[in-house]
DNA sequence: TCAAAAGTGTTTAATATACACCCATGC
DNA sequence: GCATGGGTGTATATTAAACACTTTTGA
């Protein structure tokens, strides 16, 4: 190479065409919260390579296609939910990750709620896993998930993205559960309180809970200005 | 789409060739630190659409080619360094955000030694920026640059990536001088150096600077253990 | 009346901030 | 001797952590 003659992508006219043999796919994480636990929504895989083996939901992005909007796309079509949270995490370019050929694949987390959702693929085939019993995945899906849930680990410690999980009112019990469920760790309860009262983010709707076997909680939602800068 | 039908890369046999009409590349922001100041290297760009306008460092992806690798490629190609320190940050893949056609993009950051770069073009076309000046770039380098600032900005309080900017022994004056460019904030002198001490990652040389105006400081560099713990 | 969780404050420890003086060197 | 930055400690404020009892409801 010499001194001043790099020719790229940057700074000249490039032909592109022999750079064409690749293409780039979205996966998403879809985290959802039910009964204590923290669980994701996988597909099982048809490929040879990988049958029978649980993947993440992801498609290739289509030739006018944003990232972005190619993973609402997949969120779409798998839960029925729109006004989804959605966050690119990392781009996995290994060669060889996918046995079709050159593939490669920005990753995005999602947060939402499992009750809302209404998944259109019999139950089989697409189905939420509890986080923890997750082992191994098709493809790297496994290290997709993992960098995703680190992500999303450190994430709720700053940002109020945890309600997107739970329903629209709920009680601090539900709230703190969450946090638990990500953080794998118990937290005291008045603590807990004091701290996310501090944030001002909840607004007390006066109302209780119902249909719980105890004594029924207060519940909250999140403030309307909270949910605009969460999107 | 019916309901259990929805062909997918994840899950069965998919002729890619319709998708390939894609090109993938690398971005980097390269920064660098010089006379107190944050700096950022640039080329100048030659395509009609964007001419003379300054653009980050990016190639394309090779065929093979994992995206860290093309990313030290660059870094390597124009900078003659070695061992750099690298960061994926984003991917940007708006349609039309290249006029060359579709070009999808992985955004890095690295943090280099100003001084031990060899650059690899003449002057006028490869150049280090002030960051405080930065006000357009071509295509979409401008947002791809706020990105990976924002990063570095948030990566800085807690870890010990700064280092990178630095010659191996450094000051402690150095190293408040970089934290202050990066964060364009003034730092108590007293209480930046309790901080960084109570991080014990710093081993003192027992030398002091010479070729200073005033009184020479103390010495130090990264411990081993920290620098291993960086790459 | 029992089980389960709601609700509620204080004390202590750790961390972060604000702030001023004398010292060593080069010019 | 003057300009520049080196080197140092303490007091205060803020934030985080530990910890227990009474109340309400459903079964």
């Amino acid at each position: 190479m010499s001194k001043s003659t790099i020719k790229n992508i940057n700074t000249h006219a490039v032909e592109l065409n022999a750079y064409f043999g690749v293409a780039i796919s979205v996966d998403c994480v879809i985290f959802g919260f039910d009964k204590r636990e923290l669980k994701v929504l996988l597909i099982r895989c048809d490929l040879p390579k990988y049958k029978g083996k649980w993947s993440l939901l992801g498609d290739l992005v289509g030739p006018e296609e944003d990232l972005d909007k190619a993973a609402y796309r997949v969120l779409k079509a798998r839960t029925g939910l729109r006004n989804v949270y959605l966050q690119q995490v990392h781009t996995f370019g290994a060669p060889r990750r996918h046995p079709a050929g050159r593939v490669v694949s920005t990753a995005y987390y999602s947060l939402v709620n499992i009750s809302n959702c209404k998944l259109t693929t019999q139950a089989n085939e697409l189905h939420w896993h509890p986080v923890k019993d997750i082992r191994t995945l098709a493809f790297d899906h496994k290290k997709i998930f993992d960098t995703c849930f680190e992500h999303l680990q450190e994430d709720i410690v700053r940002s109020p993205v945890v309600f997107k999980l739970l329903p629209q009112k709920f009680s601090l019990r539900q709230l703190q559960h969450v946090h638990e469920a990500i953080l794998g760790v118990a937290l005291d309860r008045r603590n807990f309180r004091k701290k996310i009262m501090s944030m001002e983010l909840l607004e007390d709707l006066n109302e209780m809970e119902n249909d719980v076997p105890h004594r029924p909680g207060r519940l909250y939602r999140l403030k309307p200005k909270a949910v605009a800068a969460l999107s």
